[in-house]
DNA sequence: AAAAGCCCCTGGATGC
DNA sequence: TGCATCCAGGGGCTTT
């Protein structure tokens, strides 16, 4: 479900709320994807210092160590002083001086992992690998580029993948592609050099609008105070199959690519 | 190194 | 109403 804006959207939520606060207990659920890697005994008496985000991960800085949190495809977070005993899907529960930090994630994709440091194997095991921030001056244009140049796959595919730029999930990979008129199928590669800067500039547009609206919430999406986004609204294309184009009038298409689907205009996306 | 498939898991919508 | 099938915002892992 979360894709950059909705993580961003998230930490904005909660991280001045819980910047210094001590941790005071710890309750695991059920599994997630990965093991917490450390004891609820390492984390009490811990402060988190700070929230941080790399691609869709959050880090919270710990006085030893760091937090890594991912929402897979149905977690959502919430901080707050009073929550209600913990339900069927919530499966972390982080109870601060300030409140209580709870993951709720029916699928199970999430995960919460300790890692000694960013730096560590842990850690980079899961960051090492991240592309660009599109989001920060990290995301050069000829960066950027450079990572389409050297790659052979469909570049819906490619944005996907995370490795050339973080934060592009399937929602906008194909509202990116869409403004920027550029087909889902057309190889990274082959994307000429005014594709490739109308895509840069369109990525970073999308997701800032879509964090100023609060992210999308096509389902039960919401931040840690429990506030619904409204970018869904605003997409030209995603879940949009059959209705005529917010552009062109033709109707949306739907195809599927490596078992996602992708919403597109086959008349305003020819590049 | 890169690309393509395979899974992990639950719930909601749809169809018979 | 009941049951089967398909789909969903992700991404690490294994195999080519």
């Amino acid at each position: 479900m979360p894709e950059l804006p909705e993580v961003e959207v998230t930490r904005l939520s909660f991280a001045s709320a819980i910047a210094g606060a001590g941790v005071e207990s710890v309750r695991l659920g059920k599994p997630l994807r990965w093991p917490l890697g450390a004891t609820p005994a390492q984390l009490v008496g811990q402060h988190v210092r700070a929230v941080r985000r790399r691609g869709k991960y959050l880090l919270l800085d710990l006085d030893q160590g760091i937090l890594l949190m991912h929402l897979g495809m149905s977690g959502s977070l919430s901080f707050s002083k009073q929550q209600p005993a913990p339900g069927a899907h919530d499966h972390f529960d982080l109870q601060t001086s300030r409140g209580l930090l709870r993951l709720h994630d029916p699928r199970r994709f999430g995960a919460v992992v300790y890692a000694p440091s960013e730096d560590s194997p842990e850690a980079q095991k899961l960051l090492g690998k991240l592309g660009l921030e599109p989001l920060s001056a990290d995301f050069a244009l000829d960066a950027f580029r450079a990572g389409l140049k050297r790659r052979g796959s469909a570049i819906k595919q490619v944005l996907l993948g995370g490795q050339v730029v973080v934060g592009v999930g399937n929602i906008y990979a194909c509202e990116t592609l869409f403004l920027a008129g550029i087909r889902p199928t057309l190889k990274a590669s082959r994307i000429t050099k005014p594709g490739s800067i109308r895509l840069h500039a369109a990525i970073f547009d999308v997701l800032t609008r879509a964090v100023a609206k609060g992210g999308s919430s096509l389902r039960d999406f919401s931040n840690a105070k429990g506030e619904n986004g409204y970018f869904q609204l605003e997409a030209m294309v995603y879940g949009r199959e059959g209705l005529p184009c917010k552009v062109c009038a033709k109707p949306v298409r739907l195809m599927r690519q490596g078992q996602r689907s992708t919403y597109w205009c086959a008349h305003c996306q020819k590049a």
